[in-house]
DNA sequence: TAGATTGTTAATCGATTAACAATC
DNA sequence: TAGATTGTTAATCGATTAACAATC
């Protein structure tokens, strides 16, 4: 049986908007501000009063008439609506430069995002240390996923090899993919989440918005 | 005076679909595939072949009753629309591994988007050669951006260092800025466009959707 | 209490989908 | 020509904004 706020279908533009209140609210935390009106963070974030309002309460009634929100409580409770409460087990698979750099990318840590490891299929880079993991050969990753409890694959390798590995790690119990491969994967086992970070079309959206002025 | 197209304002929605148009046709071209209809191209995308006749429509009129799109003819006018043909100047400002991982992705040159400097404020990694470029101190950008018709900046730094650098470049008469640190950049100069690539936001939703299932 | 501000319903706006006449 | 498929108008759907009663 489902709850109220489960059965209820959160848009996608909803969820997308999330991330960026907690984030808003984060600073507001740092600077030790306790409450804050849906007009006032309207202002700082350009966004309207009503949009806010709406948003938080797909997840519930944060708020107080007369008081607006405290700041502390709406952000542990985005945290909570996102997930961000829990930890991630993480593989990276394709160790090239764009993985590492996501190997590195302390942040994510924060938000409970645990690299466990990483693998490629190149020798020449197996055993090199990132971050204190080695990289391994992606032969060891079947066995390694099916014992460590991964849940998220962040997918950093050519377009060639994504399908067939997305479903591979599909088959062994992954949850998530984060595919920064330029490709849209079509997997067999549907309750996969995908995420795409399509670079170039993020690239390519902003030469269309300046190309007159090029 | 503006032309037709250019005074109808197109919804960043369909900006947003035109570079999945285009990789797909791509790869229709890279498979000899000559012409394609909507229906057929709307089964392959995964969306309604309305929706890609109304998109296309924005720009003109680019089928023909009763045949379709011609692959090749569609693929280069989508080129143009997006500002492709043109060749941007770009430089990435803070060349830490994110940086570099950039520098590194030749796909971004073959849609004419070719990097001319990266700079670091950071001595140690100032002088390492990244793709046959050396990484610059930072004080040099200033001068290097004014002479050297830098069209792009790629901001891979720290938040706390981003707005006052993104006003600079501003200000050196960059034209757009593809920003990669977790913050809304409020630019005083409007005309220079930002597009954003929140990492950690992409990761969250994703995080969001398989919360009940880790 | 009076003022402020939420939560929520209603109105508006914009985007998507359906339908079909035009035409290749 | 007959069939196919576009370009485009109209209908629908969903998301955003406005308004305001509830209430702290």
């Amino acid at each position: 049986m489902l709850s109220k706020d489960e059965e209820k279908k959160i848009s996608s533009a909803v969820i997308k908007r999330l991330p960026r209140y907690y984030r808003y609210l984060g600073e507001l935390l740092e600077n030790d501000i306790e409450r804050i009106s849906s007009k006032e963070l309207s202002v700082r974030m350009d966004v309207t009063a009503s949009q806010i309002r709406q948003d938080l309460n797909n997840f519930g009634g944060f708020g107080q008439q007369g008081y607006g929100y405290n700041v502390e409580y709406l952000y542990n409770e985005i945290s909570k609506i996102l997930g961000l409460e829990k930890t991630y087990n993480i593989i990276i698979v394709g160790a090239g430069n764009l993985g590492q750099a996501l190997a590195n990318y302390i942040d994510f840590e924060k938000s409970g995002f645990v690299v466990k490891g990483l693998f490629d299929v190149n020798p020449k880079i197996v055993g090199i240390s990132v971050r204190g993991l080695e990289i391994q050969d992606i032969d060891n990753m079947e066995m390694y996923v099916k014992n460590k409890h991964i849940d998220i694959a962040v997918l950093t390798l050519p377009k060639q090899k994504a399908p067939k590995i997305a479903n591979d790690l599909a088959e062994w119990g992954i949850k998530g993919i984060w595919n920064f491969a330029p490709t849209d994967l079509q997997l067999k086992d549907k309750s996969v989440t995908i995420e795409n970070v399509h670079l170039s079309e993020s690239l390519m959206t902003l030469s269309y918005r300046i190309k007159d002025r090029v």
